[in-house]
DNA sequence: TATATATATACGCGATTAGTGATAACGGGC
DNA sequence: GCCCGTTATCACTAATCGCGTATATATATA
């Protein structure tokens, strides 16, 4: 799964989050990103090219301008990695909690929440 | 969100989907490691280090052995990305189904899935 | 055709990272 | 106290990655 690669860089995820809104032309990217992270024209580009290739966005020509825009299909692969991480965990601790339902406390001597959170 | 850096390594994906079956030793982990991916003891205390320090994993002593465990919480910070991602993109797709409906297509010549999928 | 604008690519560099081998630390049993 | 099993750390190296500078490509316009 390369999408994780591609989505550990904090540029490319801001880079997302601006397509998510809509279409935008690269050079606002560009904008955008210089004024955030102060990268340059080039550098901007080649992250744009990473998310095109990895089919995170797809872009389209207008004239000389190009158009970029997320592709919400390529984030299934990570959310559907994490639901199934997520399932398996509950699913354990569901089993556990059955488990000491019964009184069979043997293995563990804490209840975490179901869903993990605080 | 240095929790997509910790995402980015298969080997750190792959422990995470054994712990996320239940609480496993140090030295389990290392032996299904180095069978699917040839990887030293080192290389994987290594991994297991970076889950502990990110907060993906904890882990507890047992005698002499190390019992490792999925911590569900920290899942929260890419789950919580991924969906506010999706929400914006497909709100955007749900403002763009909207204005055809209204028969002013002046700005796309498709119209995708509202879900990204298929 | 010449020029300007918009975007992408080439190339070299510095920093980060993950890997190995050796070794240290920690706890248990004799 | 000594040895053994388990896990973590150290020192070093090789590979990867992202960056900037410079340059190329492409389109519109004069």
């Amino acid at each position: 799964m390369e999408a994780f690669d591609v989505l550990g860089d904090p540029v490319r995820r801001r880079i997302l989050e601006l397509l998510a809104a809509g279409e935008r032309r690269a050079g606002d990217v560009v904008e955008t990103i210089q004024a955030e992270f102060g990268l340059t024209q080039p550098a901007v580009s080649r992250h744009l090219r990473v998310l095109r290739e990895s089919g995170f966005a797809g872009a389209r020509a207008e004239g000389t301008r190009r158009l970029y825009a997320l592709n919400g299909q390529a984030l299934e692969s990570v959310e559907d990695w994490l639901a199934e991480l997520r399932r398996q965990w509950n699913q354990r601790l569901d089993a556990l909690e059955t488990e000491l339902t019964r009184g069979r406390q043997r293995n563990c001597n804490q209840r975490p929440r179901r869903d993990g959170r605080g």
